[in-house]
DNA sequence: ATTAGCACTCGGAACCATCGAGTGCTAATT
DNA sequence: AATTAGCACTCGATGGTTCCGAGTGCTAAT
């Protein structure tokens, strides 16, 4: 099954194959293979091979009579062994940096959004983007401004420039002092810490601290948990969904309907980006490797981004069948442009 | 054409069909309105009112010898003259306003993300919620934090506990007295004022005011300015678009891209909530009687809610044929339930 | 080891007949 | 005058049949 047991003709016949299918999306026959592409076999070489391909699970037949097509296993030998990204083109790479620079003067959601939005158009598939994980950020910086009566605006800054902020509800009878106090507090104590461990710091630290407002850190904490927790599927941004209708793969509702509804949940998405895609260079999940139930067919193209110290994700979703050489430079490069600009 | 011209028979019939075909998704022929509804008439009698209401274009027959299909047209007399809401029950009512409170401790996004999410549960449509427009809200507070070198925080009180934040990218040479001294001037001048005519008060106001950065100010008036245009998209919130799958009208696959596409685009549906979603009451706009190219087929149900001086709207969008007596009830429902947690 | 030759398979397109729901019209009925 | 029964007609949907050809696997020749 694993790529050493490959002889080179092997090999070659599966990459023209899976290369020929990318762009045709229909079976590929024998025929095809040995006239239209530069390797001097003749069709019944080549059905041989094939068949031995098929036989390690690499590609498989729709129905006796047709070609064949590359089984996910197939594709995963492609991906890891045989694609050469192609490099970005000069004026693409200047026209998506200006397009993601033109955004990056605004909050990071704007830049997330816009940058799913450039990923989306430009490959022609559906473009994701994930903020960064604020767990091993580090706080540089905490205020708390009362907007309304009973309303409290959270205002965390983490480290290089990134912001939170949240609407802390609270009962009527605190008084601006309190307030000030709990705030300074705070900040004496939390600056400089990463914000993962903050419920665990403030056990410690803040519990002799008799100037803060016992109440107010005990909802601090709370906002600050959920800032943590929730914000995972919130922070991911999608864009380009309708390119999917003009995949062949996905004229079938079925199938359709399965990727939407995944999308939709967003978990799923988010958690293959978070748990595959950190770390460096690309990655590429196939659907059915993971457990992505009605994306089985969809495939992920991902990279993190570093932010600082923290680590986002950018990717691309489309059918397993991509022009993977392209794309995969594509979202590398953005991935970078990305870094260079919420690292400053 | 109008309303005032059908007989009692003629809006009956009317009523009846079209109820019968908002459940069966089905032409309905004669046979079944004579038998299955209490309408004592027989099948003959019921053929030439229905070609009677076919020459007025309320209904029409997709081919000869099949039974009859609303028209848009036909819809709109239906809406307008022919429904009885009917009243949300009681349970329901309950349970939609737990999930709406349950969410209302947080941000006004998240609200009206959980309260699109319960609409499109409920009602198998899409959800649909659009943040008040701040146009005519009043400001209540204005701080400027320095959260990093560069960056300024701008954090903007609007009069009942609205709140929202944009980041400010400023060269490195202006100094915390400097931004100290703009805050309060903005403060002092600016406070009780209507957002939307931020921009002329600057200029009236500020121009004179020696205390305030220059610099600063204009950036400020750029970020409002941004504030007051760009969130109209954004501020959007759409969930249940999966439910489409389930309408037959969408089996095509063309159909159902359009409307996936418009719904992606985001402004026509902004546009039609607002322009037509203000006031007060249930709203209900069809898709080809609006500009809605790509989702002609679609219906959006809205209502506005007041969230202290401003206005937001909610709402439902769905196939023409969609249950409104049940639905309506439930849109009003949840924009009062709306109104009471984001007006407190 | 490769390839030409050939019989075989099977999905897809085209064609056809059939069926039946629903119509519009006319003539009978109330 | 309004309603209804009766009837011929239309036309989409369904299912069966045939036909075509792309592509195969195998065998025998190179």
């Amino acid at each position: 099954m694993g790529f050493e047991q490959l002889s080179t003709r092997e090999r070659e016949i599966l990459r023209v194959l899976i290369d020929h299918y990318i762009r045709s999306a229909e079976p590929v026959g024998s025929r095809v293979l040995s006239t239209r592409h530069g390797l001097g076999l003749s069709p019944a070489t080549i059905r041989n091979t094939m068949q031995d391909l098929e036989e390690m699970g690499l590609i498989r037949q729709p129905h006796t009579s047709a070609g064949r097509v590359p089984t996910d296993e197939g594709y995963r030998t492609y991906i890891d062994n045989l694609i050469e990204p192609t490099p970005v083109p000069e004026d693409l790479a200047r026209r998506l940096r200006e397009e993601i620079v033109a955004a990056s003067k605004r909050a990071v959601d704007d830049i997330l959004e816009q940058t799913a939005h450039v990923l989306a158009r430009v490959t022609t598939q559906i473009g994701v983007t994930l903020a960064p994980s604020l767990e091993s950020g580090v706080i540089s910086h905490i205020e708390l401004i009362q907007v309304a009566e009973s309303r409290l605006l959270v205002v965390l800054g983490v480290q290089t420039g990134l912001v939170r902020t949240l609407l802390l509800e609270v009962s009527t009878d605190v008084d601006r002092k309190a307030i000030e106090a709990t705030q300074h507090a705070l900040n004496e104590r939390l600056v400089g810490q990463p914000l993962g461990s903050l419920r665990k710091l403030i056990a410690e630290r803040l519990g002799d601290d008799s100037r803060a407002d016992a109440r107010l850190v005990k909802m601090f904490v709370a906002a600050a948990d959920e800032l943590l927790e929730r914000p995972a599927t919130e922070s991911l941004h999608v864009n380009g969904t309708s390119n999917l209708f003009n995949q062949p793969e996905f004229a079938d509702h079925e199938t359709l309907g399965g990727v939407l509804r995944v999308i939709e949940q967003r978990t799923p998405i988010v958690e293959v980006l978070r748990q595959r895609g950190m770390g460096e260079g690309i990655v590429i999940t196939i659907g059915s490797e993971v457990n992505l139930q009605g994306a089985e067919g969809c495939t992920l193209v991902s990279a993190a981004y570093n932010a600082g110290r923290v680590q986002g994700t950018i990717g691309i979703m489309g059918p397993t069948r991509m022009e993977y050489a392209k794309l995969v430079s594509i979202v590398d490069y953005v991935a970078r442009v990305l870094a260079e600009e919420t690292d400053k």
